[in-house]
DNA sequence: CACTTGACCTGTCCGC
DNA sequence: TGCGGACAGGTCAAGT
């Protein structure tokens, strides 16, 4: 689930915490949570310190003084959190954390700093990915050299989203915006979210757009993507943040998730379909096929 | 080539 | 209460 604002916000929550630090040691459980472990890890890994944390599209970066980076996808379970080591869990100690003690079941790898603070990479489904290699070479990877702009860039334009949305005119709008080729950062979340308020149907094929319904939906895109990193992510059911806290747009959100309740706009009863494979939220009245 | 569907996993929820 | 199956949804491989 973790999408553009879910990964903003455990970006700038590390960003936060990692600068400075220094690895001490790294375990992994499971070999395909951290593929090319341990080839490079005690070389470039262990004994380097953060330089950064950075984003692109879903992907984050931990850049190393080694001129090495973690590469991490979080796919749709995977969670980072961050343990300075001090804090308390169960009766008498209440902590917000929706993580428990660490490491648990999920974590998939574990990496300790010399100062006994700890970041824990946890996937219950195994989808996600960590993986070494060096900071330069990270735009050579096939997702960097294909994945679309930024929606939140300064060069992203509703001109810009409809040239690269019209590559696919015999596609669904819905499909397009989930591809990561077209533009980055939109899952299934934001896709129901921005087209609601657009008032377009999902299943419109993107050659029977305007326009003008191309620049409504680039607002709504860039309205919804800011709205969500304010309100730290959605959190459905397994997102945190660096901390182990939950987002809060889901008490937000306007159709997703919302089957059964009242469109926000017309009142109309909110409905769930399928579309391009996802669940999908739209009001029927609103948004016409 | 354009586009859609299935596989990868595990946990949860629903109906019987 | 147990059990099978559907579902969750990001990305890539395989299929149409």
């Amino acid at each position: 689930m973790p999408e553009l604002p879910e990964v903003e916000t455990v970006r700038s929550g590390l960003q936060a915490l990692l600068p400075g630090r220094i690895v001490s040691s790294v375990t992994h459980d499971n070999p395909k949570s951290f593929p090319n472990a341990p080839a490079d890890v005690q070389q470039f890994l262990v004994g380097a310190s953060v330089v950064l944390v950075a984003r692109r599209a879903k992907v984050l970066l931990i850049e190393l003084s080694s001129k090495y980076s973690l590469v991490i996808h979080l796919k749709m379970t995977g969670q980072l959190v961050f343990r300075s080591g001090n804090e308390r869990f169960g009766a008498g100690h209440p902590n917000e954390s929706l993580i428990g003690e660490l490491p648990d079941k999920s974590t998939r790898v574990t990496l300790a700093f010399e100062d006994g603070s700890q970041l824990f990479f946890n996937d219950q489904r195994k989808f996600g990915w960590v993986r070494l290699m060096p900071t330069a070479e990270v735009v050579n990877l096939d997702f960097f050299k294909k994945v679309g702009p930024e929606p939140l860039g300064a060069d992203f334009t509703a001109k810009v989203l409809q040239e690269r949305a019209l590559r696919r005119k015999n596609s669904n709008i819905k499909a397009v915006l989930l591809d990561q080729t077209v533009l980055a950062g939109i899952g299934n979340i934001y896709a129901d979210e921005s087209l609601w308020g657009a008032k377009i149907h999902p299943t419109t094929l993107v050659k029977d757009l305007s326009t003008k319904q191309f620049e409504v939906l680039y607002e709504e895109l860039v309205c919804v993507l800011k709205l969500a990193i304010e309100k730290g992510g959605s959190t459905d059911k397994n997102y945190v943040n660096a901390e182990g806290k939950r987002g809060s747009y889901m008490d937000f959100a306007r159709v997703f998730r919302r089957e059964g309740q009242a469109c926000p706009r017309c009142g109309s009863t909110i409905i769930k379909t399928r579309v391009a494979g996802r669940g999908t939220h739209t009001c029927p009245v609103c948004q016409k096929a």
